[in-house]
DNA sequence: GACTTTTTTGACCTTTCGGTAAAAAGAAGC
DNA sequence: GCTTCTTTTTACCGAAAGGTCAAAAAAGTC
């Protein structure tokens, strides 16, 4: 027979499914506790404010997306095509996991654009999604340091390109995956095998 | 003497502001009309719901921002710069108007992820943006017909990849224009002169 | 300057929100 | 089956929200 869900999951999977459609200011406790099945008292229970359930919702969700992208074993043999991994799996991760890209992007804009003593419960968030970025940095320095990607590509500032780059909005039904990949790897200019 | 700005501007301008930073659930009335000197059923008595000051404030928003890229006279001679000249105005726009852009941005998922059922206030502003995408799609027919942009790139996706690769999170000081220019170019295999 | 119109404010409404505390229900242990 | 612990619910709180209405103030007109 099948194992019960433990309630504290149900809740943080009705968090991610409604703050990814109504973002943070958008949702109200109790419309996350009736899609558990719960009451809202309940919810305290387990997450001491909204600010900690969203802030475990979120994380939970850059994580997996971070896995996905990153996670693999590193068996590819050459850095090209380590890279068009790692942009074939974020590409996936938005078309297969699309609730938790909406989750990451609906409230993007305000987490990065957050500062220290005004929105100070977005910056964990902040921090993290700024580690993310700064795998993808690695990533691109690894390119220059193999010499498949030029010098005067702007490490930081390309990164963060990339990841605006892939999201919902723009991965979808018109795009193919192939068009992407490709769209991302001339725009670095890698050098082709 | 200065000319006294009226009260509907101060108010409509206020707003921009902090929907820029805070986003239409993130914002209060209240804390518009602080900003703007008057006091909340002021806002009332210009706009009949905070609904619609949002639609207005969002609607002057991209339409400067479509203005800005599209609005000059069409005086380039090849399709080639007047490309390069409509990416340089996008970007331009965004880091010298980055407030109206924040503006755009900072609820832009939830009107692109919005349901003619479930958010209806917000399908005005889907197809406004939906017929911004569109001019950027008429510029790459464009660019296909004039055979500087090969067949093979997707209209639709790509004129939805572009709007979101060109945006806050993006432009930045760690990117010139010349290299998000280049790398948009490369990206469209635009044949170079 | 009296009257009319427009703009602005003060006071208030109802609803919803995040969150709390105590009681009730369920589970576990002996 | 009684006790203890954990989980869940009920009832409630104070604060804040969007919005309204009537009064007051300002501006305009003759």
């Amino acid at each position: 027979m099948t194992k019960k869900i433990p309630t504290k999951r149900k809740i943080l999977d009705s968090a991610k499914k409604i703050f990814a459609c109504k973002g943070f200011d958008g949702t109200s406790v109790e419309e996350i506790a009736n899609d558990a099945g719960v009451k809202k008292a309940l919810i305290f229970y387990y997450f001491p404010t909204k600010d900690s359930l969203f802030l475990e919702a979120w994380t939970e969700g850059i994580n997996e997306l971070e896995q996905h992208i990153f996670g693999h074993k590193e068996k590819e043999n050459t850095y090209l095509s380590k890279l068009k991994h790692v942009l074939i799996s974020y590409i996936d991760f938005v078309m297969n996991r699309k609730e938790i890209m909406k989750l990451i992007e609906m409230d993007k804009m305000r987490i990065i654009e957050s500062h220290n003593e005004t929105d100070v419960k977005m910056q964990p968030l902040k921090q993290r999604y700024n580690s993310f970025i700064k795998r993808i940095e690695n990533l691109i320095e690894e390119g220059k340091q193999k010499e498949c990607i030029p010098e005067t590509i702007p490490t930081k500032g390309t990164a963060k390109l990339i990841a605006q780059s892939i999201g919902v909005n723009s991965i979808n039904e018109d795009l193919n995956v192939d068009t992407i990949v490709k769209f991302i790897m001339k725009g670095l200019s890698v050098k082709e095998e």
